[in-house]
DNA sequence: ATTCACCTACCTAATGGAAGGTAACCGCAA
DNA sequence: TTGCGGTTACCTTCCATTAGGTAGGTGAAT
């Protein structure tokens, strides 16, 4: 299994930093030092590679953010770390979140892999609004009056601060994007 | 000119369907009914047909932002119709912002489109910060505090929600991404 | 004659595959 | 122990198509 795991690494990094349709069965095949045809060994179509990598990406990101739950008892403070999972995610403007380099290919997307794909919004989101929810309860987080819109608000904005980040390849645009989550934090 | 912006409206609704990797010249000159030589002749290569879509985006989208400037006094409608700008243009969650299907692709795009896309930015940040600053002089948007951080926030909003609406091909995220910015409006 | 906007024909390189093969390893039965 | 079959993970060779172009040409309008 070492070497799938070494292609989803691999392909992982490139559909982020160049877009799902930005890399090819070759590219991947000489960073991991075999053939194309072996790359089709352990993922027989593109598609099938879509649906692998955001299976794994969505439950790395989910048992990260349970990791999150546990160490912190603040909501203020679950939701700086999880603004720092995108922070590190977006390596200063050079790279963004899976789901965003998929949904822009998204017409060419297996059902599958959209499915994994809507999965990890609504997941990420549940888990946002429980940390809102939470903040509301310890006064740790401010002017928080809808726990629910504040989590649809919160996923929409971590991603938009990736993508501004990206174009303008520019760490400091992140930061400006989030600040005012950043400035509600007790 | 005719063409020549005929192909640009094609390749400005495939690249925010499909992201600029997802459309060939060939798919472009079968759209516009010529041949994928002729497409050349007017855009000698991709890239330069990414800076001429970026550059008009701009162009177009600044315009709008003004009319919207015009034709509303109060800070609460600018956003408002800024957010129906955006609103229209996910579509459904059928589509993205231009510089949004860009952003994913940067690696491959020349210098001149890269600034055209940090000009987008930049442009329309700056536009949401002098509603923001309106808002808090008029009163018309609620819990102003600081109106760049504001605009910052507001801009990554709207390009994560067409994300997530993309994401799921469903409207009702768009919605939702937005909501706490329009329960802010009076 | 020049320019514009199209054309055919062609190019190389690349894309995502498919088919058939090999070698190493493992488990099992004789 | 040995041989066999199955599995795994790689390989070469090949395929049809596609990608982004290039060169040279034509006809209409001015």
């Amino acid at each position: 299994m070492d070497t799938r795991n070494a292609l989803l690494d691999q392909a992982e990094e490139f559909a982020r930093r160049r877009g799902f349709d930005g890399f090819s069965f070759a590219d991947l095949a000489e960073s991991a030092g075999i053939r194309k045809a072996s790359v089709h060994y352990h993922f027989p179509a593109k598609a099938d590679l879509s649906f692998a990598l955001m299976e794994r990406y969505r439950v790395v990101f989910m048992d990260k953010l349970h990791a999150i739950s546990a160490a912190e008892s603040t909501a203020s403070a679950r939701l700086l770390q999880f603004l720092n999972l995108y922070r590190q995610a977006s390596d200063g403007g050079r790279s963004l979140c899976l789901c965003v380099a998929l949904s822009v290919t998204q017409t060419a997307l297996p059902a599958t892999s959209i499915a994994e794909l809507a999965a990890f919004h609504r997941d990420v989101t549940a888990w946002l609004e429980t940390v809102f929810r939470l903040g509301q309860a310890d006064g740790t987080v401010q002017h928080v009056s809808d726990p629910r819109a504040e989590a649809g608000a919160a996923m929409a904005q971590v991603e938009g601060a990736q993508i501004v980040a990206r174009a303008a390849q520019d760490a400091s645009r992140f930061e400006a994007a989030i600040a005012t989550l950043v400035a509600r934090c007790l």
